[in-house]
DNA sequence: TGCCTATATCCGCATATGCGGATATAAGAT
DNA sequence: ATCTTATATCCGCATATGCGGATATAGGCA
């Protein structure tokens, strides 16, 4: 029951549902996630760590770069609310922004950021 | 957005995920909630009130009697999260020993009972 | 109208959760 | 070892949320 609440807990939040809204369309750096939700980088790293421990991100240590990812499908609920949630996000007007400013922020991304 | 966020925190919580549960299997009254799931009229009228706020549930009364049941799929998040919601919580063991105890309770129901 | 029953809402309390700046920790270079 | 950069975690604060008893509200009957 516990783990089905945590689940849910973790959509519960706008800037949760924003960030696997990114992350959605790939892995993503926290400084790429810290630049396009124009967030403090605390901010992003708790709600990251928060989706980590509910079950729905995975993270991976690149040198200095932290990068997440949506993690695997090994949890059969997130399974199946995974494209639920997927095809409603892509409907609200805040993560169609951020998906713009992330493709800005590809384009324009300076030389000391990641990647 | 928000409205979102709002469905998913109506199901982050266990009483309220309970009550879901049981009312997938059809319609039920405030008193046999609070039989079956053994928590004073309050603490079920609240999450009742949350629930249907949500957009999760509808509600009918019945002379003195308030009756609850599933809302309509008039909200695809919705339509598309139960069914979802209902595989999980038929996994559950306390929905499942809720289920025993709504049917055992059903045929032992006194008369001054709804119904 | 008064009384009784069912239930929604209020209220005080305790705990949970979100924020962001400060700081600890990790990685890399010199 | 020291310094720098990236990021996780801590901490104090403000707000949200859950609890259940008390009370307000709704419905029905005499």
């Amino acid at each position: 029951m516990n783990s089905t609440i945590q689940l849910f807990k973790a959509l519960s939040e706008e800037v949760r549902l924003r960030i696997i809204g990114l992350l959605a369309g790939g892995e993503l750096c926290v400084c790429d996630l810290m630049a396009v939700l124009d967030l403090p980088q605390s901010t992003i790293s708790r709600h990251l760590s928060y989706l980590r421990n509910a079950g729905w991100l995975a993270g991976e240590r690149r040198g200095v770069w932290m990068y997440y990812r949506l993690a695997e499908d090994d949890n059969p609920l997130r399974a199946e609310l995974l494209p639920v949630l997927q095809k409603q996000l892509a409907t609200l007007a805040e993560c169609t922004r951020d998906r713009t400013r992330l493709a800005e922020y590809t384009q324009t991304k300076q030389e000391a950021a990641c990647g």
